[in-house]
DNA sequence: CTGAAAGCGCTTACAG
DNA sequence: CTGAAAGCGCTTACAG
């Protein structure tokens, strides 16, 4: 195997008679050049298959090429789907403005992931996921200059966001419920420190008074973990409290509820409707098929990256992709014909 | 706010009456020089938080200080747990050698992502889990000279490997088993693709062998979904079986098994017993409690990191982590004292 | 339309 | 022990 020679701007100027400036506006198509030398340039690149450096590049226009990517190091089962989805939709998106991604894990409570990131200046630009919870971080970088976008909500108005429509997405949901003639659900949720929480929350409490139905006899249970032990307490109250159906807040938590009601030999959707706020293969394959909110992650990640992007300064020339939801509806909150 | 001034290494130099080459020395501490003139400039450095460019230093010494890690974009989710505590012990050793980690999702079967990676040059090592699903990955780095570890098993002697001792501990658990009187096992497993179901396999055959024990009775039932019905299928196939105990070759599909077996009114441990060769959260808390063989992922990850430093010729003063394993036993594995 | 030259902020032989 | 100078591989005013 021969050692294929890799080529610099200079050596490919010399070789074709030209200079290296006229070689680096062929290549980065800024500047007025012949249209026949630009091809000739073009040309030898492709056949000698070469690339760029692109640390020279950044050295001289002093910008880096990566965007950065702050991962929560103890996020947990339920966001799972959730960052890989987002990583996926950020990495497609980089890649076609020829960017690339670079991640830190940090704890969410202190900024020191943060502050390496920025001080080592190996990023144009940061996208921050659930940061929500230290709002020292949108503080810090945007004294540092360093521009950003955040994934979740945000109460600033100067902050790049991106979002999934939560709130009228569980709006909706409940309200197809309330509409089936389920009107005494339980809520079941995690932790309320995530804004996530209180989207779907108000989405929920919105749906009863737009109905005007009383919440009186729809308990809401939060601050659930994932495991069987915490999901079968919080089925129990409902059934207690003698609801007919049953909202839960994620996919997890919803896959544990089915599994707790089997086990109590509750029927899915004839005693019970079941449905969840966010949705995942699990439940489409459960046995009854759950209803839930569908959300396009990846685009959610896409549009994260494009928004990005546009205020590193990149011209960017394709529509951000609309955002929505779907309800889909399955068995688990199918009215029996009887009713 | 005042502007910070930011320093280069020019203007301490200029400050300090020395030369940019002892500046230089003093942070890099290669070369000789002056002990107080050392001092002088790392205090110097302190005072006024002087971090150098790490682009320009990349152009100096031909050397990006990232690491390159190949995600793929397929990942399911009975990996999540796996590549993200993976990726944290990545990120956190790679953090302590100064170097920063670049992602990039790629679909396991084409190599143009890997391509991408290497013709950038903006890595200096690779990192790939679950590539050997295409040997082609490890050929083509070898080829180009890009250092690479891969996380999973290999055959080839000249690859770095890292990987859990995923046939040791089948392999005990599964004796663990044998010895406690199950000897008409079902083991439920994933993808054949997977090296890992393999390795799983082997040890649970092994084990048998070991102990004299045929596995006439132990149906091995793969290519499983992490979905209800599919698993539902496999249970059912397992009872007709007549077998006393399942082990399960991940934790979501033992989780699912729980599941099942609840709806079907067959007692765990009591009717059967049930064990995961791999552990996670929901295991621990589910009721019962569920035997499984329990691996540091995190430490593996932080593994593959040091032997690829240490490959990119970095000094490494640590040990390497011991990979190792526990069976940890829960209620699902009792055995009953009427036995 | 094209080129010579300076510059990006470091490192590192080489000489002293 | 220290420094002047060249070099890493690009980009980009500036001049023609």
């Amino acid at each position: 195997m021969e050692e294929k020679k890799v080529y610099k701007i200079d050596d490919i100027a010399r070789e074709l008679g030209v200079s290296k400036t006229t070689v680096s506006r062929a290549i980065s198509g800024k500047g007025r050049i012949g249209k026949e030398t630009r091809e000739r340039v073009l040309a030898f690149i492709e056949e000698h298959d070469y690339r760029p450096n692109v640390i020279a590049k950044s050295l001289a226009q002093n910008k880096t090429y990566n965007l950065g990517l702050i991962l929560p190091a103890d996020f947990v089962e339920t966001e799972f789907s959730f960052f890989k989805e987002c990583m996926n939709g950020i990495c497609e998106v980089a890649e076609r403005y020829n960017y690339d991604v670079l991640i830190t894990m940090g704890t969410g409570e202190n900024l020191s992931h943060v502050r390496r990131l920025v001080h080592n200046r190996k990023v144009d630009g940061i996208i921050l996921s659930r940061a929500v919870t230290d709002p020292e971080i949108p503080r810090y970088l945007k004294m540092q200059e360093m521009p950003f976008v955040v994934i979740g909500p945000s109460d600033d108005p100067d902050i790049i966001t991106v979002d999934n429509q939560n709130q009228e997405a569980s709006e909706e949901l409940t309200e197809i419920m309330l509409l089936k003639g389920v009107h005494r659900m339980a809520l079941l949720g995690g932790t309320q420190s995530h804004k996530v929480t209180e989207k779907r929350f108000r989405g929920f409490v919105r749906a009863y008074e737009k109905n005007g139905i009383s919440m009186e006899h729809s308990p809401v249970i939060l601050e659930i973990s994932n495991n069987h032990v915490m999901v079968m307490k919080a089925v129990e109250r409902a059934l207690e409290a003698g609801v007919d159906g049953i909202l839960c807040m994620d996919d997890v938590i919803c896959a544990l509820v089915m599994s707790c009601l089997r086990e109590k030999n509750v029927r899915v959707p004839d005693d019970i409707k079941l449905a969840s706020l966010y949705d995942s293969e699990r439940l489409e394959y459960n046995d009854p098929p759950i209803t839930s909110a569908h959300f396009d992650t990846k685009k959610l990640g896409h549009n994260a990256g494009l928004k990005l992007l546009d205020a590193l300064g990149e011209t960017i020339e394709e529509e951000e992709l609309a955002l929505t939801y779907q309800v889909v509806l399955r068995k688990s909150t199918a009215v029996s014909e009887g009713t």
